[in-house]
DNA sequence: TTGTTTATAAACCTTTCGGTTGATTAATAA
DNA sequence: TTATTAATCAACCGAAAGGTTTATAAACAA
């Protein structure tokens, strides 16, 4: 489970591209190679390559080796520690909008409390 | 259910930050005016404003008004957009690892000669 | 009215991102 | 050996991100 900042950043950013989210959901029908991902899309090969590096720096994706190929695999792992941060974020309280008016009134009482942060 | 690439981008990329990611745990426990949401922050209000502005645009909280504040709130079906498209690319097959080869072997049949043999 | 609080806008700067092209490495095939 | 295939490296470019400071707007309090 991460939940440390940047690895969460670099999760986070590699999956805020169209590029990338669409290698994402090729891998998750199985491993691919560079060129096999490169196929779809119009631009550069290169790029791709850059875009996987991206997605292997934030371990979103493994690679393995076979002959000149360097097949890419998914890492569900990662994946999964994501929705678990936001899963851990994602307020149940229903009604915490209603009553707003309330919330503040009570919370600008003080000094604003310090924010315990993400962990 | 969001799955529009912008959308999607907007949003990934807005938690791609750790000042915004916490700002998103602060609004899990209810509202706050962008001057609570600053105060935990060593960088400039102005800069605080510009992360919530990302975090609106990507419709990951919403605004309200009292008086000269403008109450930020959490909207969690937007984080739950996020999860939801995670989990639809999350791979469930665990053996998919093990059997590279012959997947390789498969997928590129009519594309490449002669895959590797078993190792 | 004047002043205070809350927040945004505008201009600017530096770094990073996503793309390109051309050269290079590595493994394999002939 | 030479050629082919698979992929990366390196240098470069324009656009966007994240920060700053200064100035402005909007609501309220006196």
């Amino acid at each position: 489970m991460i939940s440390d900042d940047a690895a969460l950043d670099a999760a986070f950013l590699a999956l805020a591209d169209p590029v990338r989210r669409s290698i994402i959901a090729r891998l998750s029908r199985g491993p691919a190679t560079v060129n096999e991902l490169a196929e779809p899309f119009e631009i550069s090969k290169q790029a791709v390559s850059k875009h996987i590096q991206v997605l292997e720096q934030a371990e979103l994706v493994t690679r393995t080796r076979d002959a000149q190929r360097r097949p890419v695999h998914l890492n569900p792992a990662r994946l999964e520690a994501l929705t678990s941060w936001i899963d851990q974020h994602r307020l149940v309280r229903e009604e915490q909008f209603r009553s707003l008016d309330a919330v503040l009134e009570t919370s600008a009482g003080q000094a604003a409390p310090k924010a315990k942060e993400e962990q």
